[in-house]
DNA sequence: GAGCACTGC
């Protein structure tokens, strides 16, 4: 039973378990006067330091009086809020700003009101009027429309679709109809504003501001190169580096380059929004090598509207993390008032995983019960992806009864997915878990790495939400100034398979050429063009081939697109079971709830095992949704039995819906019977057809048996080991299929399937 | 015997 020794010589030591650990020295602060640098909020210095802008650039920071800003047009009721952002008063300079230049970067804190307001700004100006123009199509003049609308698009899809739903409540023209799939193009009401996500578009009559996902306006690209619907895009959230927003930052400097001759003439105007200061890059990418002058990039910096947060470092750097971590809440907790005049003050830890945050939490929850009961309760709420709906809420919920601090341990989706309110106090472990594409071994790494600067400004940033916070770091100041200024943007650390697809889809032969902030190593490339050379998308002179074409019009990864085109063929003819796996396999992380105990996998193991088949994952995910769809009275109650991911299952039902209707679509097969169908398991003949078409899309993601009883890649000729994760785990077969290829604390194969090694050389003699 | 976070007509 852990215990506290109140009476101990020290009184700083408390016990929990075994362990003895020591408060003493904890969060004592530095004085002052002794601090080289105020220990003030570093996101002030940061905005501050990031005035000071390059040569070639306006800059426009001080603005119009608000009273010069035009009166808000829209629904009244919000009137006072609008006008109370700091964004408000720039609304002029915003609307000149683009009347004299093509390309403005904007950096705008959060709480700024830059994603809802600069689109209403904007969007009756006369540069954003739709126009009738003579185009040149192959020698004959056509007449069409340009511009009219303005795009923002957002990294999630929650960003997007709750981004619109405020907007068109400020405009007065509510987005009606209930949540959901609705799928429909249009709406027969009118409205300025709509969104388009995947499995889920509404786009009024009349909308002139569309919220969607990077990702849907790269779609867009592809039957409308010069994107002739919009008069500007607003990229938001540019600072996040997702793969997509790299591509379209490229696309899009090609169209504001380019000749216009496409647009009729009539320029796109480009706003970059970002929420961190450090733009240098983006500024210097969208100026460099452009037909206008440098100074056609304007740049416009906007104060957030955030509380002062101040930062303290440890003295010394921590040994054991959950140790300081335990010291540094509970110091908190003791001597901390639970609530002021701005509310709440709870604490929000960012860890770097589930298995850290799980341990954590036993060990806050040992050592609050050894607390005098006097003092206030302490409440635990993790907070990962992985955890269900309910779990997650949880953590958002203001806390029951009065006399209790809410502690949340989270990754590092609380760093820009999620908002936990109430948080006044942030601690920061100083790292997070990333995953790393390997081009040369062909895999993965998901290993715990150090933070950047930028990241540690943004998660001290988390307490100063609602009013004056404070964020420790569990590091030293001498450890935070050797991190990287900015993350690695994702296009630097992930398999370039799906970019390399995507650019020469869109039209780029020389994809080494293409304009990117950040360019991959030329290894990196050299290895997706071979892989999509095998996989038949590209040929001999680097082109893409009809296969190619086809594969990007899924919304899938392309081996996965090859998969189902091989299914369609008549060899294989099995893609309604593809449609299936796939569905299950892109769905989440896994569609199977991770079960911690013996008993909790005692007791789902015969409703479980119903499902589980002997040739491994793949079977097991196919007979999963089989029996799911067949289920016809309780879905829900279906899930729960067998400890299903319900949140995943719904959503591998709408990519199974999706990806039937563009089979349909496409020819590749009939309009199948409608759900429920009577659940036949497939025969092991069949099974075997299935995995030798998957194997179509991942020859070298095998492995064969070694005499050793190991497993041995194909492809770099690597040991590797079954993730415990797969039925399969613990077998051994004479050779194997994996979908997925992980370092984390050894090499493991994910989504694992049996397989005969003579398939692998008959695989790979079929190359179109 | 183990799972950072997103996303696609």
């Amino acid at each position: 039973m852990p215990r506290r020794r109140k009476n101990e010589a020290n009184e700083h030591l408390i016990r929990v378990g075994n362990r003895v650990i020591s408060l003493e020295g904890y969060l004592t602060k530095k004085p002052r006067n002794e601090d080289p640098v105020p220990e003030g909020n570093r996101q002030v210095e940061q905005v501050v330091a990031s005035h000071s802008q390059p040569d070639g650039f306006k800059t426009e920071r001080d603005s119009e009086s608000p009273s010069s800003a035009k009166p808000p047009t829209g629904d009244p009721q919000y009137f006072a809020t609008r006008q109370a952002l700091p964004l408000w008063a720039h609304q002029e300079a915003i609307r000149r700003l683009l009347r004299q230049n093509d390309v403005v970067v904007l950096v705008g804190e959060t709480g700024s009101g830059k994603s809802t307001q600069v689109p209403q700004f904007l969007y009756q100006e006369k540069w954003c009027q739709r126009r009738r123009v003579n185009l040149k199509v192959a020698g004959s003049t056509q007449e069409a429309s340009v511009g009219g609308m303005i795009a923002i698009t957002q990294p999630r899809r929650v960003a997007a679709t709750t981004l619109a739903h405020r907007v068109s409540r400020e405009a007065g023209t509510p987005l009606s109809g209930g949540e959901g799939n609705s799928t429909s193009k249009g709406s027969p009401t009118k409205g300025l504003v709509g969104y388009s996500v995947r499995f889920d578009h509404r786009v009024p009559s009349g909308t002139r501001l569309k919220y969607l996902t990077e990702g849907m306006l790269l779609q867009e690209l592809l039957r409308d190169p010069h994107l002739r619907q919009y008069s500007a895009i607003i990229v938001d959230e540019i600072h996040e580096r997702s793969v997509d927003v790299d591509l379209l930052s490229g696309f899009l400097k090609q169209i504001i380059s380019g000749d216009k001759a496409g647009r009729g003439g009539i320029p796109l105007k480009v706003i970059i929004m970002s929420a961190t200061a450090n733009v240098n890059t983006i500024k210097a990418f969208f100026s460099d090598g452009a037909s206008e002058p440098k100074d056609s990039v304007a740049f416009l910096q906007v104060e957030g509207r955030q509380f002062p947060v101040d930062i303290a470092h440890t003295p010394k750097p921590v040994p054991d993390i959950q140790e300081s971590l335990l010291k540094t809440i509970f110091k908190l907790h003791t001597e901390e008032s639970l609530s002021d005049k701005h509310g709440r003050k709870d604490i929000l830890a960012f860890l770097t995983g589930q298995e850290e945050i799980e341990s954590a939490q036993r060990l806050i929850e040992e050592h609050a019960s050894t607390l005098d009961p006097k003092l206030p309760k302490v409440k635990v709420f993790p907070l990962f992806g992985q955890l269900s709906m309910e779990a997650q809420h949880d953590a958002f919920q203001p806390i029951k009864g009065g006399f209790t601090r809410k502690i949340v341990l989270a990754t590092n989706i609380a760093e820009t997915s999620v908002t936990v309110p109430g948080v006044r106090y942030v601690i920061d472990c100083g790292k997070s878990k990333v995953k790393q594409f390997r081009p040369r071994l062909g895999m993965e790494s998901l290993l715990a790495m150090p933070i950047s600067k930028s990241s540690a400004i943004q998660r001290a940033g988390r307490a100063g939400r609602e009013g004056p916070g404070k964020c420790f770091r569990l590091y030293t100041e001498e450890t935070y100034e050797t991190l990287e200024t900015m993350d690695l943007p994702e296009i630097l650390r992930t398999d370039v398979l799906s970019a390399v697809l995507t650019m020469k889809a869109r039209g780029i032969d020389d994809v080494l050429d293409f304009p990117l902030m950040d360019r991959p190593e030329i290894e990196s490339v050299e290895n997706a063009l071979v892989q999509l050379h095998i996989l038949g998308a590209i040929a001999d002179d680097g082109s893409i081939t009809d296969m190619g074409r086809k594969m990007v019009s899924f919304p899938v990864a392309p081996r996965y697109a090859r998969v189902l085109l091989a299914a369609a063929d008549a060899k294989y003819d099995c893609l309604l079971e593809v449609i299936d796996i796939i569905s299950c396999v892109t769905s989440g992380e896994d569609i199977f709830l991770q079960l911690r105990s013996e008993e909790a996998r005692e007791e789902v193991k015969e409703a479980r095992g119903e499902l589980f088949r002997r040739e491994g994952d793949l079977l097991t995910y196919l007979t999963t949704m089989q029996r799911y769809t067949a289920e016809n009275s309780d879905r829900l109650r279906w899930c729960k039995e067998r400890k299903i991911n319900i949140r995943n299952m719904k959503r591998a039902l709408n990519i199974r819906k999706q990806l039937r209707g563009l089979c349909v679509r496409q020819g590749m097969m009939e309009q199948p019977d409608e759900d429920p169908q009577p659940f036949v398991p497939v025969s092991p003949e069949k099974a075997s057809i299935i995995l030798k078409c998957f194997l179509r899309g991942f020859t070298l993601k095998s492995a064969i048996l070694a005499p050793d009883r190991s497993y041995v890649t194909s492809q770099g000729k690597h040991v590797v080991a079954i993730h415990p994760s797969s039925v399969l785990h613990g077998q051994k077969k004479e050779a194997i299929m994996f979908l997925e290829h992980v370092f984390t604390v050894k090499n493991y194969a994910k989504k694992v399937s049996a397989i005969q090694a003579a398939w692998i050389p008959e695989a790979l003699g079929q190359g179109e």
